[in-house]
DNA sequence: GCCGTTTTCGGCCCGACTGTTTTCAGTCG
């Protein structure tokens, strides 16, 4: 694991501690935002540490500073050993466990020497909860409930998944007679690579009550569990174990529910911060003066009787805040705000702004499609290009191809693109970047090649210094256009090469190498965080669905989303290049 | 714990819901 996560899992678990020790809640949250940062840093925080550029970064204070310098120094901290020798470790995960909170965990430990998820088991099994404050027979057996869904759902979904539940879910409430409008929410429309839940909001007709729509949302097919049903608002547990929440308001606040459920949390307290500067209070509801909200009366599942000052829509919100209206990729807290009142937010990469696929495999290797097959479907997608690039010989798996079959497969994409009209083919190979950084095939035969995309595969366990200087040579090479996957890493299963990658990206850079944001999932790799490092250190990105087979070219959508969230433009992704601009790319590392 | 063009102290985002309570604490998003 980097130092970057190292301690971002310090600093996550520090607030959590301080939460279960019941200090003050800014602290905790403080912390937690310390870790965010962190995480979302791509230099090395030592290099931070060394240049003193630490105290520069906002949300940093001295506290923090201590503990990183610490830690960096001498592989640990002393304040956050002294304060985690209070409150035993088996504690933290409880906090995953929905409905059971600090204050709950902090009361289970003190009066029932609970210290672990074991205990608090077996505690629930043998009946020894009872007789605690605030805790009746409801609120003990909502915690056995959440525990057997943490364990069921394991956590987070993949976006892929979570779309197709959401797309379906969101046509049923359309569906629903009194719905007029319906979005999706939450970090689905956000792009996350992974949802917690999903959230629809909805807003009704004003002959129709919510309470109608909330009963017919949770009859839909497929639901497994209702955990909820009120007049504004409804939960429903799916089959496989995915929460989908719904919450229906009158239109005139849709626009305010909207943006409050898509979040992200760490966005809206900014919001609303900055609302408080123009004396105006945001909530679900709407932006309203301060002064008049006050002075309104106010009911629970009900719009507060003030007039808002925005509410309707989110573009209205942002721009009574005196802001550009910001894309739902976009809201982190990751500056956005800032850009959006300079005016500066980018012009956000889109779908169709995608001209070529440059990363597909055929049967000649592993791939299920022929190269004709792949055509035609890429064809039918409106796009000006094609990239066949099958595995090299290392990949003996997936039927990596010899240089003897890649000649003559690269002679059989050409031929099959002069028959094809209307789509340009490139002929290429997905070449195995070797252990040290060298290329699977010798110069001779890269040169024979339209496109070369360069991936690592194996030995994706390297240590840093030795990973980046791999990638590095590939990056050097002058046949390569495109470092495919350039990490290797897989969603919850394998964090992939440890890269420095401000060294990468400087390379990438100078040399006029694209890096791949791979659209396979659980690829998606760049990921979100490092494609904005790499277009600001001045690389070209390239996106591709690495399809191994004509359905596979459709999940081109989720690296797009991946490049929104690296707030990429068009300009920065060689699949939207002109005819004329892609052909020069192609060229220009050969001269 | 962090921050500062009113502030180096005193704020820090907001409402719904649930359960355990007779007015509020805890949790969630």
């Amino acid at each position: 694991m980097s130092l970057n996560s190292e301690l971002s899992d310090l600093f996550k678990t520090f607030a959590a501690i301080m939460e279960i020790r019941g200090e003050s809640v800014f602290k905790s949250i403080a912390f937690s935002k310390v870790s965010r940062i962190l995480k979302d840093m791509t230099i090395d925080v030592r290099k931070a540490v060394e240049g003193g550029t630490l105290d520069q970064i906002e949300g940093i204070g001295a506290s923090s500073r201590k503990i990183i310098e610490d830690f960096v120094k001498t592989g640990k901290s002393k304040d956050f050993e002294e304060v985690s020798a209070t409150v035993p470790a088996g504690l933290i995960p409880l906090l995953e466990v929905p409905g059971l909170g600090p204050k709950t965990i902090s009361v289970l430990w003190k009066q029932r020497q609970i210290t672990s998820m074991e205990e608090l088991k077996a505690a629930l099994a043998a009946g020894k909860l009872e007789g605690l404050p605030k805790l009746g027979e409801k609120k003990i057996k909502s915690i056995a409930d959440g525990i057997a869904l943490l364990e069921k759902s394991g956590g987070r979904i993949g976006l892929p998944a979570a779309l197709l539940v959401g797309q379906l879910m969101l046509n049923h409430v359309r569906s629903i007679p009194g719905v007029k409008r319906a979005e999706l929410a939450g970090s689905l429309r956000r792009g996350k690579e992974t949802i917690g839940d999903i959230d629809i909001i909805c807003s009704n007709k004003p002959s129709t009550n919510g309470a109608d729509i909330t009963k017919a949302f949770t009859e839909v097919a497929g639901v497994e569990k209702i955990l909820g049903q009120g007049d504004t608002k409804a939960s429903i547990l799916t089959a496989d174990g995915i929460q989908v929440d719904l919450r229906v308001v009158p239109d005139v606040n849709f626009g305010a529910a909207l943006l409050y459920f898509t979040g992200s949390k760490e966005h809206n307290v900014r919001l609303r911060g900055l609302s408080q500067d123009k004396q105006m209070t945001l909530n679900e509801w709407g932006l309203y003066k301060i002064a008049e909200y006050e002075k309104a009366s106010k009911k629970t599942g009900e719009a507060p009787a003030a007039k808002p000052v925005a509410s309707k829509t989110e573009d209205d919100i942002y721009e009574a805040l005196g802001l550009r209206c910001i894309e739902p990729e976009l809201r982190e807290d990751r500056g956005e705000i800032d850009a959006a009142r300079a005016n500066k937010l980018p012009k956000l990469i889109t779908l169709a702004d995608i001209k070529a696929d440059l990363h597909t495999h055929t049967t000649a290797s592993d791939g299920q499609n022929s190269i004709e097959e792949m055509a035609e479907a890429a064809k039918a997608k409106g796009y000006a290009f094609l990239a066949i690039t099958d595995h090299s010989k290392s990949q003996v798996i997936a039927n990596g191809l010899s240089a003897e079959r890649l000649l003559k497969h690269v002679e059989a994409i050409h031929k099959a693109g002069e028959k094809i009209k209307g789509i340009k083919l490139l002929a290429g190979c997905e070449v195995d970047i070797l252990v040290d950084g060298r290329m699977d095939f010798e110069d001779a035969v890269l040169k024979e090649l339209d496109i070369v995309v360069a991936s690592p595969h194996v030995s994706l366990k390297q240590d840093s210094a030795k990973a980046t200087d791999r990638i590095l040579r590939a990056i050097d090479n002058k046949y390569v256009h495109i470092i495919g996957h350039p990490t290797g890493r897989l969603i919850g299963s394998r964090e992939g090469l440890p890269l420095e990658f401000d060294r990468v990206f400087k390379a990438a850079a100078a040399n006029g190498t694209a890096l791949e944001i791979n659209a396979g999932y659980p690829r998606l790799d760049l990921n979100d965080v490092n494609a904005r490092a790499a277009i600001q250190a001045g690389c070209v990105l390239s996106i591709n669905t690495d399809a191994h087979s004509i359905d596979g070219l459709d999940w081109m959508h989720l690296g797009v989303a991946v490049a929104r969230r690296g707030w990429a433009e068009a300009g920065n992704v060689i699949n939207c290049f002109s005819a004329d601009a892609l052909t020069k790319f192609l060229l220009r590392k050969r001269k």
